[in-house]
RNA sequence: GCCGGUGUAGCUCAACGGUAGAGCAACGGUUUUGUAAACCGUAGGUUGUAGGUUCGAUUCCUAUCACCGGCUCCA
């Protein structure tokens, strides 16, 4: 018998016998670590505790300690939640069941049966019961594909015969489950990695049932999807429940009947908001900033039409590319689209003019609102609406002015989410298989972006084929106060449209060229980023966008008149302020302003104020913080207002 | 659009074949309060909408609309 040579993750090497599995690795460095071993990395690769190791091969061991390892967790606690549907219901057939970023799922189809929230607890009860039978996880090879499709098929398992069809020359693997007398009682078609038994399954949980499309193919069946998560520990998994809890109390929707924000209405249809007083005051602050901060930044503000005829969208290429998601309206000779764009009017603007290589990049910007016809079940509060206002721009550059461009539109967003105290993930989209113009453009374009990202020092994730068909995008994707992601700034390329609407400019040289066209949006939509900003504060706007900033509470009627002279000064320094001088306990206005309202700061006065000419300010979420004279107060909140604190 | 769930007072929920009830909010009164809910009372609903079954429907059935969880799509 040969010996190989194994690397460790120290560096250093260890010699085994040819044959031997990651499993004897572990045994021969640690009793310990073989009975914490949970899986292992081979080169870039996760693999099974079961993997023959090669010679030169580099290992790490994993346990619950690595990262890694909670994805092989989840993995396997999946195969355990089809093994206890499939005992549960023997028609159950498999489709999929990968880890994701939060837990795992696994979709079924099941004659005869609808999977409902009140199975989950059955599920969840036999899952336990395998659990504790401590079976093991073995791979082995599928030597004679075509027979195990076979038999996959005569047992029904269409969806396994599929994926098997398509992976017979990547060496396929089959994860048996067995009993700790050696049975197997249940296998599934998996490449792996999985731990090397369920003694490691402590923690999980069943979320919710959801219909998913088999392969996420709309023209496919729909089979049902259980989404399920598993940790470590119950420790873990408790965070992570009440991560959801906390997730779910700051929904925007609810909060908007709490905070009076906004509201949908049958009469008037799904998808269009009635911002009311309190969202539409952010809204203002949020708009005044975005005004000034691209005056400062050398854009020019326009403002276009709701609607255009047909004719504009057929040269556009929507009228074809986008029909479905536009309104028409019929007038007596001519046919209107309402706008679900606003680019081909800033184009028409654009091409209002002649321009030079010298007078470039014009960079056009719109609060537009545009209307798009959903699906249906797309929509969702203030995240997906048919009526919305992009904070849309559009910059005409030439290819040479391109990288500055597309830097200092990067440069904005960083600064604007700094305000805001979000961070970003940035993804960059390519070209995807249907698209216009030539490959040439499109890598220069991609490069360009990647040049771009380059020189700011931006970490980004690659999403092949995700781009739009006119040209390549960066995405930035907001992280709110709890982590979680919300599609947000974009900036696209775009070659199409300027050869579409032939727009020229001239050139150095004197010759005409075709400029290039970014499309980019900072907020996304003023809705979208309204319900992002309600869930990252939970309700709880900081003081320069509060609805109301300040609420002015006298203790007893004798006080109202100090309280009306307080209320009148601030509504002069130009504070959102409300005089709460109704004959209620001023612990009752207290807790309205500050728990149902969420008011920033709260001032009571009685005889003492009056005596001292002061007044007593409560912080939220601080509870009182002293005296002060009206001046002082006044002057400390404009500081606070006017540096946009958090 | 598709799969599943849910629609009861302004809000949060109860009743589930016998004709709808509570808390908060609102309104009226009493209380005049010292840092997160004073007390008493009044009013408020063709139970999403339209059909059907039934002696009788909020409850059962059908359709439809909206919302929720997802899939797909997307700012």
């Amino acid at each position: 018998m040969s010996e190989i040579e194994i690397v460790l993750p120290d560096g250093s090497v260890k010699k085994m016998d040819e044959g031997v599995s990651v499993c004897d690795l572990a045994k021969s460095i640690s009793e310990g670590l073989a009975r914490n071993a949970a899986a292992a990395i081979i080169g870039d690769d996760v693999v099974s505790l079961g993997t023959t190791l090669k010679n030169g091969d580099k290992v790490q061991i994993l346990t619950s300690k690595d990262p890694q390892s909670l994805a092989v967790l989840r993995h396997s606690t999946s195969h355990v939640m089809a093994q206890a549907v499939q005992n549960l219901f023997p028609q159950a057939k498999l489709a999929i069941g990968p880890a994701i970023e939060n837990g795992f799922y696994y979709d079924f189809d099941i004659e005869g049966h609808t999977l409902t929230e009140e199975d989950l607890p059955k599920i969840e009860s036999e899952m336990q019961r395998l659990v504790k039978e401590n079976l093991t996880f073995e791979c082995y090879k599928i030597e004679d594909v075509d027979a195990k499709i076979a038999e996959f098929k005569a047992q029904g398992e269409i969806y396994k015969a599929e994926l098997l069809e398509e992976h017979k020359n990547d060496s396929p693997t089959l994860y048996i489950t067995k009993d700790k007398d050696g049975n197997a009682l249940f296998n599934d078609l998996c490449r792996g990695p999985h731990l090397p038994n369920t003694s490691f399954i402590k923690a999980f949980k069943l979320l919710n049932v959801a219909g998913a499309y088999w392969r996420g193919n709309e023209k496919n069946k729909m089979l049902q999807r259980v989404y399920a998560t598993a940790f470590w520990n119950k420790t873990d998994l408790d965070e992570y429940l009440n991560f959801l809890e906390e997730a779910q109390k700051r929904d925007h929707r609810k909060l908007a009947a709490q905070l009076d924000l906004f509201s949908i209405r049958d009469e008037i249809g799904s998808g269009l908001i009635l911002w009311h007083p309190n969202l539409a005051t952010v809204r203002e602050e949020i708009e005044n900033y975005w005004r000034s901060e691209h005056r400062k930044r050398g854009y020019q503000i326009v403002n276009t039409p709701h609607m255009a005829k047909s004719q504009l969208w057929d040269i556009s290429g929507h009228s074809s590319h986008y029909r479905e998601n536009m309104y028409f309206i019929q007038d007596e000779e001519t046919e209107y689209v309402l706008k679900p764009m606003n680019c081909p009017f800033h184009i028409l603007i654009y091409q209002a003019n002649r321009y030079s290589y010298r007078s470039l990049p014009l960079r056009l910007a719109e609060l537009g609102t545009v209307y798009r016809n959903e699906r249906s079940g797309a929509l969702q509060g203030l995240s997906r609406v048919k009526g919305f206002t992009q904070d849309d721009a559009h910059i005409f550059c030439t290819p040479e002015q391109l990288i500055d461009e597309i830097n200092a539109i990067i440069d904005f967003v960083d600064y604007t989410l700094k305000i805001f105290g979000m961070d970003y993930e940035v993804e960059l989209s390519t070209r995807p298989e249907k698209f216009v113009g030539n490959i040439d453009n499109w890598d220069k374009a991609e490069e360009g972006l990647k040049q771009a990202l380059a020189v700011k020092n931006i970490k980004y994730e690659i999403n092949e084929g995700d781009g739009a068909f006119y040209g390549p995008k960066i995405d930035f994707k907001l992280k709110d106060a709890i982590g979680r992601t919300w599609q947000g700034a974009t900036i696209q390329l775009d070659f199409n449209l300027p050869e579409r609407f032939d727009l020229k400019y001239q050139d150095s040289d004197g010759s005409m060229k075709t400029p290039i066209m970014l499309h980019r949006v900072i907020f996304g939509s003023m809705e979208r980023f309204m319900g992002v900003l309600i869930e990252h504060y939970a309700g709880a706007f900081p003081l320069w966008l509060a609805p109301e900033q300040v609420a002015v509470v006298p203790i007893a009627d004798r006080h109202a008149e100090y309280a009306q002279k307080v209320y009148d000064k601030l509504l002069n320094a130009g504070i959102r302020v409300r005089l709460d001088d109704r004959s209620e306990s001023m612990n009752y206005k207290i807790r309205e302003a500050l728990q149902d309202k969420k008011v920033p700061y709260v001032l009571v006065m009685g005889d003492r104020e009056i005596e001292n000419n002061e007044v007593a300010v409560r912080a939220r979420g601080k509870g009182p913080i002293g005296e002060f004279s009206l001046d002082a107060f006044i002057e400390k909140i404009e500081k606070e207002i006017k540096n946009r604190e958090q």
